[in-house]
RNA sequence: GGGUCGUUAGCUCAGCCGGUAGAGCAGCGGACUCUUAAUCCGCGGGCCACAGGUUCGAUUCCUGUACGACCCA
């Protein structure tokens, strides 16, 4: 290692003595490598010997092949790859650098005409070369890349440098949150930006992470959901808003979980739950379309389809077929006590029947909904902020929909009767005083919005990051997150 | 939080029943003007994650710690 680093180090030095600076900032290539290799598809090497124009391009040399007095180098910019053949014959001086200076690893720029190679390869035939940036720590070995995960994550540019399909990952992320917000734009859709830093961390059942503002000093939360703002902005006239940014909770990291995640929130006045289901289903459409090229693809080897419509089905129906019992038998507290016992499922004796039916569906449920599943009627007692069912009061208009067994939405038509919202968070402090720690807080100027009017609304949340590793066929959340959170090193 | 697995050269990995460290690539020196993991000759490179224990002797066995992965809660 530090031998390496060393004998490169002499390669700057060298470098300088010849004059030529090891960081230098006036290379301005002419074309991408991908442009060039585009403009010159299919042409033989004798149509490409009648090109006199020469293209400049810049990048990190990935392989290097001399041979003495000539040599190969594999150049690779945001693009990708295309070859340059380096002969001491035209490059003369600077011939004599690349042999004496040039790494694997190193940043350089290249200019030259198109040619092909004997074996057929386009490359350019470079007339001049330099080193733009000197590398001096050698990168990760070339055909097997870099597979200690750790460094992967630790070291994002490593990962980068060495797997071009981690870069293709995030283009498609890119693409994707594009693609989200066009949708969203096209029907009337305002993007907003509402506080990340709370005083009260509402708007999800969540533990939030403190922190402090000195000048005020005020202990503020980082937000666990924008809910609770956005639909301040309903109240203010808005319609129709959405948000795509960072929420923060206290939880542990998983495959599924990191405590930082990136969150769409929608927000539509005059709209149920039920037009959300549609809404999504045409998003979601869309999205495999622009991304897969189809509605039908492989997720972790396993088809997943997302052709219309999704399945749907209540939370009790799907309780009551995985328990093989009947719907009714779901409405008896103790009888979901018992149930929960003899399946070794471990429950507060403090909970309703509503939180006890939502442990039995994550339990025995949850896992089971490959094929996109919008689970509906969620019970009252943990759904603090959606509209009653008019039919059915203990339970709400609200659905999650469910992809390779996860949850990937949370969508519900929104409660705007001030009063029951009161009742709803004054039943979430109680619980907070039973030592629930993820009870949301009773947020008074929230209620005196409502009070205000928020026009009747339904609204939903998509996890971003789950939905990119659908399309990107990630099995771990951190391949979708360039920079995971990981313990500190040491 | 619990369980399982992993941590050996810059990278990817071997290392058997405990006897003091290996390969390929990368690096260095040399040959080579059309390679595709170029080839050929030669050379250097190690706190075997860390700390203890057992042992005449530990990369190897045991315990603990750190970090990571996966599974479970």
């Amino acid at each position: 290692m530090e031998e390496q680093v060393e004998q490169r180090r002499k390669k700057v030095s060298r470098l300088r003595e010849r004059g030529k600076n090891p960081y230098a900032n006036d290379f301005c290539p002419s074309h991408l490598v991908s442009e060039i290799q585009a403009a010159h598809q299919g042409q033989s090497a004798q149509e490409l010997e009648a090109v006199t124009h020469s293209y400049r391009i810049a990048g990190r040399i990935m392989a290097l092949r001399s041979f003495g007095k000539a040599a190969f180098v594999k150049i690779a910019d945001r693009s990708g790859l295309l070859q340059a053949y380096l002969s001491q014959d035209r490059l003369g001086e600077d011939y004599q650098i690349f042999r004496e200076c040039a790494d694997v690893g190193d940043i350089v720029g290249v200019e030259g005409p198109p040619m092909r190679t004997r074996t057929g390869e386009l490359s350019l035939n470079a007339s001049r070369f330099r080193i733009l940036t000197k590398n001096i720590r050698p990168l990760p070995e070339k055909w097997h890349g870099l597979a200690d995960v750790e460094i992967r994550y630790r070291q994002r540019y490593l990962d980068l440098v060495a797997n071009p399909e981690v870069a293709q990952t995030f283009r498609m992320r890119a693409r994707l949150v594009a693609g989200i917000r066009r949708f969203l734009d096209q029907r009337g859709f305002l993007e907003v930006e509402t506080p990340m830093m709370h005083t009260l961390a509402g708007g999800a059942t969540a533990r939030p992470f403190v922190t402090h503002h000195n000048a005020l000093d005020l202990d503020l939360y980082l937000r666990v959901a924008p809910e609770l703002f956005l639909k301040r902005l309903l109240v203010g006239g808005l319609e129709r808003v959405y948000e795509i940014n960072r929420n923060f909770r206290n939880e542990g990291i998983s495959t599924q979980h990191n405590p930082e995640f990136t969150m769409l929130e929608f927000y539509q006045a005059y709209a149920t739950y039920r037009d959300l289901m549609e809404l999504t289903e045409e998003m979601f459409g869309l999205l495999a379309d622009e991304l897969k090229g189809a509605r039908r693809f492989l997720y972790q080897g396993r088809e997943l389809s997302l052709e219309t419509p999704f399945r749907r089905a209540s939370v009790h129906e799907l309780v009551a077929e995985a328990f093989s019992l009947d719907v009714a038998a779901l409405d008896d507290h103790s009888r979901l006590q018992a149930l929960a016992r003899e399946h070794g499922i471990s429950v507060d004796p403090a909970w309703g029947p509503g939180r006890l039916l939502m442990t039995l569906f994550e339990e025995r449920v949850e896992k089971t909904l490959w094929q996109p599943t919008f689970v509906c009627d969620f019970p009252l007692e943990v759904s603090p902020l959606s509209r009653r069912k008019e039919e059915r009061p203990t339970l709400v208009d609200r659905f999650e929909l469910y992809v390779a067994g996860r949850e990937l939405c949370n969508a519900f038509s929104e409660l705007n009767d001030p009063d029951d919202q009161r009742a709803r968070f004054v039943e979430q402090m109680r619980q907070k005083a039973r030592g629930d720690e993820e009870a949301m807080p009773h947020d008074e100027d929230y209620i005196r919005a409502l009070e205000v009017g928020m026009p009747p609304a339904a609204g939903e949340g998509i996890g971003i990051d789950r939905l990119v590793m659908l399309f990107a066929d990630a099995p771990s959340i951190r391949d979708v997150i360039l920079f995971p959170l990981l313990r500190p090193e040491s």
